[in-house]
DNA sequence: CAATATTATGGAACCGTTTCCAATTATAAT
DNA sequence: ATTATAATTGGAAACGGTTCCATAATATTG
């Protein structure tokens, strides 16, 4: 591989002129500029990452840090992501912070530490599986951070997140306004502050209408096709019947939809379902999916740009509305 | 950030003695390793990785190269590859080859070279977006490459993919063993090998038992939920009536039942319908849904241990046995 | 116990850039 | 022509590791 010396010899110029035209920055005449570049082409020469990373202490690498266990960011996200990115030229690093550790959250920060280690200018923290306080920690330490999916009361321009408690009450007001007194529940997963959120949002909703929710009518999930079927057939079999059926998540309710018409039952005009995020596929389920969409691949965007701007100093605008809103498309219907 | 400067000054021994504690090569008595080991706790050193990279030409990543015109590696094998990669602490940079550029090959090799210089000891070559003769080219000068999904007959020990020619022909063999004669067929995106060898192994099996496909019922699709959902309603208008569908994808399947189901088509009894991908949902759907298993993890796993071989010298086992497998659930009946 | 082999150790040189400053050259102003 | 100012340029020093070699300390051998 050719060396900046080398080309600078080839050139007959000096090493640093050779690096101000690799930059862009600084002063170069024009006819040296050519000079240059044509050495450069003639040598094939690519500056070296790792060298220039060690002196300028910039990496032009961004790192992804989040747990499978909090619900693993979609692939169209991730493509989000890496898109955004590429125009700067700068890359993307993803982590799986799980590790089994007696001390959770020690080992989370840890192996943060570790992502930053292998040289990110910024890391992107997603989800819920770092306590506040370790955040605020690390961002007195390394303020390149911006969080994905996570609310930090002190630290909101570089919280991007859902409003996923008034999301769940909209669903639970929602499955209300259509004269659904008897309502089953499929829940998600409650390891994370979200799913703890959604779920308060959506029971408070229906408390504040004076609708309860029999115990046996709630089946606690995990977001995976394999339990909200499981789930659908569950409360298919209890003794207290319902006109609705709320899936914490779209997964669950497309399988929870389809082990139902298994068992004869008519979707929507027997029992509706309600689900929540907005898959790609919800429109293309019989019947199309009503849902709750969720912006994930526009908060992702949004905090990418902000990490850009916090790491190479830009100035990206940045979108902070995440409203709720619901689809209706037609697995919910009117009970008269 | 301390340096190793600054560990041997505390620790009271040379540079070269803590490099050879971190390295963990080379010898080092007990009573020393114990001072550095204090030393680093003490002052919270980690080692930079540029400057190791830099020095010693080892970089502790791999890059993954691939358009999404291809079609995307899935969520779930992409998080294979990394867990494949945590234990020996290698990271993963992923890159969207995908330019509008009028020199498509060109333009490929170049994306490649950009990702190899940013620092990769070895590469994953995703798909079929570049051709062979690039790839040999490419491999002469930097030998440490795989091919998933991709099978470049010179380069048989690189190639981890899968015999879609074969697969295709087990589906249409199998739906003319269930004596389907009428066959509609919702056909994906052919822009790859890939895509082409599953229609002509399809459309061979059909031939050769002498089973012949209206081209009103073959439609034109390219994947997505959309053109499946799409695709089986214009197969539905057709005056040529069909017992069974043959999906490219499982996506497709997927949307196609809904779609069939919506106009009130009984899945399996009036149509058959068999999909390819085995993807999780599938047996969540109504009916469970019959399809062609494709071990893509399985085929990223052993292409990854091969990179990990060639990259770091290790000994890792390699399974090149990829299969094709029919799995069977409840969308495609027997024909009486 | 001397001679030899083995294990430990220090540190200069190097990896390929960027950064900075002093020196040179070109341009503008008087 | 002379001076002031601005634009270019070269290259030493630094970034923080690894490598290698010469040397020192220990262990082994006959």
């Amino acid at each position: 591989m050719a060396t900046i010396r080398d080309v600078a010899k080839l050139a007959g110029v000096g090493i640093g002129t050779v690096s101000r035209v690799i930059s862009g920055k600084g002063s170069v005449s024009q006819k040296t500029l050519d000079k240059v570049s044509d050495a450069m082409a003639a040598l094939n020469f690519k500056p070296n990452t790792s060298a220039q990373s060690l002196s300028s202490k910039r990496y032009s690498t961004i790192g992804l840090w989040g747990t499978k266990s909090s619900g693993e960011m979609s692939r169209a996200t991730l493509t989000k992501i890496e898109r955004e990115l590429q125009p700067f030229d700068v890359s993307l690093i993803t982590t799986d912070g799980e590790r089994n550790s007696p001390n959770k959250p020690k080992a989370a920060r840890e192996s943060i530490d570790n992502l930053i280690n292998k040289g990110c200018d910024g890391i992107i923290i997603w989800g819920s599986d770092i306590q506040d306080y370790d955040i605020l920690q690390l961002e007195k330490e390394f303020p390149n951070i911006v969080l994905l999916n996570h609310k930090a009361e002190s630290l909101l321009e570089k919280s991007f997140a859902f409003d996923h408690y008034q999301a769940g009450y909209i669903a639970g007001q929602y499955l209300i306004d259509n004269g659904h007194k008897n309502i089953a529940y499929i829940t998600g997963w409650f390891d994370t502050f979200d799913a703890n959120e959604r779920h308060h949002g959506f029971l408070d909703a229906l408390n504040e209408n004076n609708v309860s929710i029999h115990k046996n009518l709630i089946y606690r999930g995990d977001y995976t096709f394999k339990k909200g079927f499981e789930g659908a057939n569950y409360l298919f079999n209890q003794e207290q019947s319902f006109t609705a059926l709320f899936c914490a998540n779209d997964q669950s309710a497309m399988s929870a939809i389809s082990a139902l018409s298994i068992k004869g039952v008519n979707i929507p005009d027997d029992v509706s379902v309600l689900g929540y995020d907005n898959m790609n596929i919800a429109s293309y389920t019989n019947p199309p999916l009503s849902t709750i969409n969720v912006p994930d691949q526009k908060m992702a965007v949004s905090a990418v740009r902000k990490l850009i701007n916090l790491c190479y100093g830009s100035d990206l605008e940045i979108d902070y509305d995440f409203g709720a809103k619901l689809i209706e498309r037609q697995s919910v219907i009117q009970l008269s």
